[in-house]
DNA sequence: AATGAATGAGAGTTCATTCAT
DNA sequence: GATGAATGAACTCTCATTCAT
């Protein structure tokens, strides 16, 4: 809350910085309907309420730009992973967490959410990330035999490949999505790795029960 | 002014339809790599070695090639599923020659494979289109009792997001992917709809003595 | 006359050749005035009466431009160092009458010659190309003896200074500069390689009736 | 606010003096390798270690700062001459030490001996007062009948050509340039204004002499 | 039907310049 | 006085599109 940290030659660095927040969200916005390729620096700028040039300030090109939005989203997801890794020990659970996660970005920030699945689809270092991501995810649960015993890879597309398709879906649908929608999802994703139906109830109860806390 | 009689030399149209063809390669090819949004005429063009004018002989703009590209994958994809539907009558056993298709085409032709997905990815009404086909294959698999009694919309995100992803690491990996390496998927997926796991191995079994026999 | 050659396939080359031959004339214009750094491709454009892509069918950029440009005044001065070597034995003939061309250049053609002297002074490959052929214009006579025995270097510095200034003066006056004001120039020019004040006047008369001549 | 008496502490005249010098040996720089059409604020102000925004607080514009830079590279010339006529009376010796002066230049500050050449070939008014003073330098030695009686613009253009010329030569060469090489350069400039060789190797040794003294 | 030269709108990018701090 | 973030005009360059041949 204090403004002045009793640097005097401090410039301005927190105009710049909220420029910057501006730019990125702004370009999270037009990457999501546009894509990278199809995003321009005009039409971020203008979405970002800032002059063409104040860009190049804070962004080299767009695909500096794009970088740089990826990088934060896949910070992103992997705290969250980090997180579910220290609080929850079942990988089925982990799962389960981390899809409802992605699913609630949709829900929260649908612009987020649809510049995480055009990026995904389009931007080859981010989906290797991402897929690096789940496939580690998904090790455990299969060496421990917590799931079936499927190879790697194919479960590991099989279940980002759901989550996505998903989101894309759930994003679709104008007005959201529903809960009870999601966990229709939800069942066919722990089947996917092999969760019994009823396990997978009780799961899935687990996961609105602890919404509810939270 | 055409003033030839039968099939062998009248005059233009033979021409025409193969400079029609050979744009709509080279826009698969330069939609594979570039995506519908970073395709140039000007690439296309010198892709089918004509000249830029000539794009304009035969589609209106990019957009109108994009369609007529999806049209023709769609209509491709339709075709594989009717033929199906006439030789086979087991849900899963069409789900399982479904992905089976695609992903010989990935194999074989891995420039129309990476349109698909590329396409698939970008543009909504082709992705509406083929999701709308793999929901109805899968509705009677779950109204008949075969499938799991999942929601049919989850189920379809599951099943069209493993395979699509699939083949995208297909794709990916230099050198394509080996027969047994798509058993692996092949086993995820009938897993998905809820085939028991030996039965899917004979159902997998059974596609590669089809193959052995084709 | 025959604008038909017979070739069907021939496309435009002519209209392309007229176009390509306005924009190097454009272009020779504005470096006159801009030199190359203040030169742009669109006012090059507006001078050729072309738009502004138009240039990029023809050059890649204006450093392009600038090396053709550069390249013609080149040829055109080793043409006439040719010429003149098979029509003129006398070294300092020689170089009285490779001076004359210049200034006749100043005189007739004040755009190119401006561009001449702009790009001279900017452009260190074609400076360095002109110098090696005033180089080579004067070591015959220096070897020979028809000149002072000067050092080649310093001596082809006072001679294309010279000229290249005086070439500067004249297109600044105005109104162009007088044939007996050029003569004031060929009077220092011949004294500096060391011809007597007598001799150099000899060889500047007749330069005058070769001039009336042709 | 600013209470000191005297010299020592005045407040901010001599940072602002600091800084307008460091402006100016910065656009020198700049203006040595870039031309006026190529220097830029934002790269003056880099080489200042300055930010954009303080070039404005000393230059209205680039300019501006040439003009300045003209300026003070003009009245350094200018001054040089008054010395030179203060303490030699001979017009042959002055335009010796004359060139001298400016070849010294090119040895010792060839940033400012570039900035010259540059300037000299770029920005007309600059020119001018150039020419002019060459131009009274010599007429003295005309009118004196010192040197040949060539036509003063004539003379003035040769002089100025030759000397600038070889101080480009001499700026080009990697590691400069030799005494001896720059003698070569004199015999023939004092040939140029009419000074017969024997003596001009006399008053050539006259400048090594001074030099040695000095 | 095919060509490819020309077009001009628009995108990317730079940079002189301003101004709040 | 110095700063540097922001600006927007101007520039380079690309590319969809047209049209004379």
């Amino acid at each position: 809350m204090n403004t002045s940290n009793g640097s005097e030659s401090d410039g301005y660095p927190r105009k710049r910085a909220r420029t910057r927040r501006a730019l990125l969200s702004a370009g999270m916005v037009v990457l999501a309907e546009k894509g990278p390729e199809g995003a321009t620096v005009g039409e971020i700028a203008r979405e970002a309420h800032v002059s063409p040039g104040t860009f190049y300030n804070h962004f080299v090109s767009i695909s500096d730009l794009v970088e740089t939005v990826t990088g934060e989203l896949s910070t992103g997801v992997e705290i969250g992973r980090d997180t579910l890794n220290t609080i929850e020990n079942d990988p089925a659970m982990r799962v389960l967490l981390g899809s409802a996660q992605l699913l609630s970005l949709a829900d929260d920030d649908p612009v987020a959410a649809a510049a995480f699945v055009a990026l995904l689809a389009t931007v080859p270092d981010f989906r290797d990330r991402v897929r690096q991501l789940v496939s580690g995810a998904l090790a455990d649960g299969i060496s421990s035999g917590r799931f079936v015993d499927y190879e790697e890879m194919a479960l590991t597309d099989a279940v980002l490949g759901s989550v996505v398709q998903w989101m894309r879906t759930s994003l679709t649908q104008s007005g959201g999505i529903s809960r009870s929608e999601h966990s229709a999802h939800h069942r066919v994703l722990l089947g996917i790795v092999g969760v019994p139906a009823v396990e997978a109830a009780q799961l899935i109860e687990r996961l609105e029960r602890v919404r509810r806390g939270a």
